[in-house]
DNA sequence: TTAGCGACTTACTATAGGTGAGTGGCTTTC
DNA sequence: GAAAGCCACTCACCTATAGTAAGTCGCTAA
């Protein structure tokens, strides 16, 4: 595809379709709704379910449950029940989920500049 | 909220309530289904309907041209009208939408590299 | 004049999310 | 030892969003 002007770039545009795929396949993982908050809760330092509750504000008892399962097959979380009485279920982020969390540091830098932006020249903020 | 182990560090252990809230806003916008496929679309080139269409594989016109007026309301994608017969329709990411999808390359990195890992050792890429 | 393109819009069905209540095993309090 | 409560779910119901297919309107090229 031809590109009609020349703009800074964002390092997306000459990388090759396989890899673009694995991007959006990554971000609609993490994108889904409260799955960002549940591993923002998890690198955080939750672990029972009722910590991760009480940090994903909003969230239902009946999601929460529904993504931490995609979470753990997807191998960001995992699931341990401690043999206790009561036992006890911790959900803890795996490395996986702690390195994919680190690989979007970038975006709170960024979400934190945009805020600063808009609310500084609040017609021009965005572009 | 107390750790109950020493692992690597991911970066958002530290930060506030008010910067978590920001990072999961601007994550589910550009998480949502088929809005990285756009942006994607969007800073490689893509300006017409058409084009977009061709390049994000799958999505359907109708979801297309929704996710075009929601990427807008962002401003993260600018719509200009050309003029001309017949009058062409343009497409483009803001520099606000660069700037995120620069934010967002590191994601890519990651992706490669976990990639890679899963398929070197099946059982052990995910830890 | 008819066939086709580009950029939508509409109608309908399927899937995902929101809400609220219920369950079963255990513990703590009266 | 009965009642109340916590934890980690699960179910039923309803609404909202997504998927699929077809239609529209202004234009152009054959």
């Amino acid at each position: 595809m031809a590109f009609e002007t020349r703009l800074p770039e964002t390092g997306f545009e000459h990388i090759d379709d396989e890899k673009c795929r694995l991007f959006t396949g990554y971000i609609e993982i993490i994108g889904k709704k409260w799955s960002a908050g549940i591993m923002l809760a998890a690198v955080r330092g939750a672990t029972r379910f009722v910590e991760y509750r009480a940090l994903v504000h909003g969230i239902s008892d009946r999601l929460l449950n529904q993504r931490l399962k995609e979470l753990e097959a997807e191998g960001l979380i995992e699931r341990t029940v401690v043999p206790s009485t009561p036992v006890l279920i911790q959900y803890r982020p795996t490395e996986r989920g702690r390195s994919l969390m680190r690989a979007l540091q970038p975006l709170v830098a960024w979400g934190l500049d945009d805020h600063e932006r808009a609310h500084r020249r609040p017609d021009q903020g965005r572009e």
